[in-house]
DNA sequence: AGATTGAGAGTGAACGTTCGTTCTCATAAA
DNA sequence: TTTATGAGAACGAACGTTCACTCTCAATCT
């Protein structure tokens, strides 16, 4: 076979991201071994080199697919039926329908973007990516009239992400935890966040 | 003859584990070498394994020293002065006043869990306590008057661990993130969410 | 007092293992 | 034949851990 075959080698990539995502998620990503990357993907060590340069290359490209692959929710949002039933969804979405092994992998991420540099930077990149289409997504709710237009978007946000980190910390350490009951509180403290700071008698059960 | 000296074998432990401590906020776990705490210790290590018999037993002793650590802070609290000064305080204290150190060992801590059934162990158990303690506190803070009788305390406890939780790794992977600007916001969704559940109108402006 | 003893405290080279990575060689398609 | 694809043994470094040994010093003996 003569010409490189671009989009097999891409397949070829996927598969062992796939492969070593398992493993990841089950082993975190240091107890992880190239051997067993390796064998979960059904190849050599010298063929699996072939694909990626070394193992923080892999690491790098897991965080990545798994950051898109979380971003790819916000791209569908849909504001036409209103924020507040657009949020619920998304809390739902968030809190129950992504799958514990997605939770673990972000876990995983989280704390090695406190060593490794690279997975940091796209850590960040991420969590800056996600603050703005939120501050974006609120003022369009103000300006539909949704949300009062004096509410505190910003500091809504960062509470609401702080919130997502802390549910997913929570559905990852503990397999009891069952996220949806907490839905009803989160969604009464994000309408209240989101209220006007003007009036001392704001609006009151927005539902 | 020089008798075993008890005091001062408790001593040296508390001193490797002090310098393990410093190595794991630096460099994390995994990535910390016996050879490192050793060197920070200044100790050989030969000498070190007299007082622990493995790497994996220092990093349970210093997930237990930081848990109980933290754990004491609860123990201060003084309920005299109501519910929401007491609130306010320990949200400054674990927002701002707890060094960054001990947020990033307690992201270390949280991490090695999930691999670790030792440590997954020890900081289920603190969890159990912390929430414990304040479902108990609430209530007690009910009877005073401070908060309404049919509030959903179990809920609001549960958002507050992982509000709390959140803080942190925030704290932990953001070195320019204000945990402080965000005690307002997070007072006034805890005012909220221990409002009376039964009146459509709760009290609004409880500050 | 001075010498002897014995056990705790401490050393650091070395061990066996594991790990990430590379090298050599085979296979099969073009 | 040529070249992409793949296998798997082997390498070298790093790691956690061990082991044989030395040092220190209070208790004991002469």
């Amino acid at each position: 076979m003569a010409r490189a075959n671009v989009q097999r080698q891409s397949d070829r990539r996927d598969e062992i991201l796939a492969a070593a995502q398992r493993c990841f998620v089950r082993s975190g990503f240091h107890k992880t071994s190239m051997h067993e990357i390796c064998v979960e993907a059904g190849m050599s060590p010298g063929n699996l080199y072939r694909y990626f340069p070394s193992k923080e290359a892999i690491i790098a490209g897991i965080a990545e697919r798994d950051r898109a692959e979380v971003a790819q929710e916000f791209a569908q949002a849909d504001l036409s039926h209103g924020l507040f039933p657009l949020l619920e969804g998304m809390a739902h979405h968030h809190f129950t329908e992504r799958s514990i092994e997605q939770v673990k992998l972000c876990t995983e991420v989280m704390s090695e973007a406190r060593r490794d540099p690279e997975i940091a930077r796209i850590s960040a990149a991420f969590d800056a990516d996600v603050r703005k289409w939120l501050v974006d997504l609120f003022r369009a709710a103000a300006e539909r009239g949704d949300i009062a237009k004096d509410a505190d978007i910003e500091g809504a946000v960062d509470m609401l992400i702080i919130i997502a980190d802390g549910v997913w910390w929570r559905r990852a350490l503990d397999p009891h935890f069952k996220a949806d009951a907490l839905i009803p509180v989160f969604m009464d403290i994000t309408r209240h966040m989101l209220r006007s700071r003007a009036a001392g008698a704001g609006q009151e059960r927005t539902s």
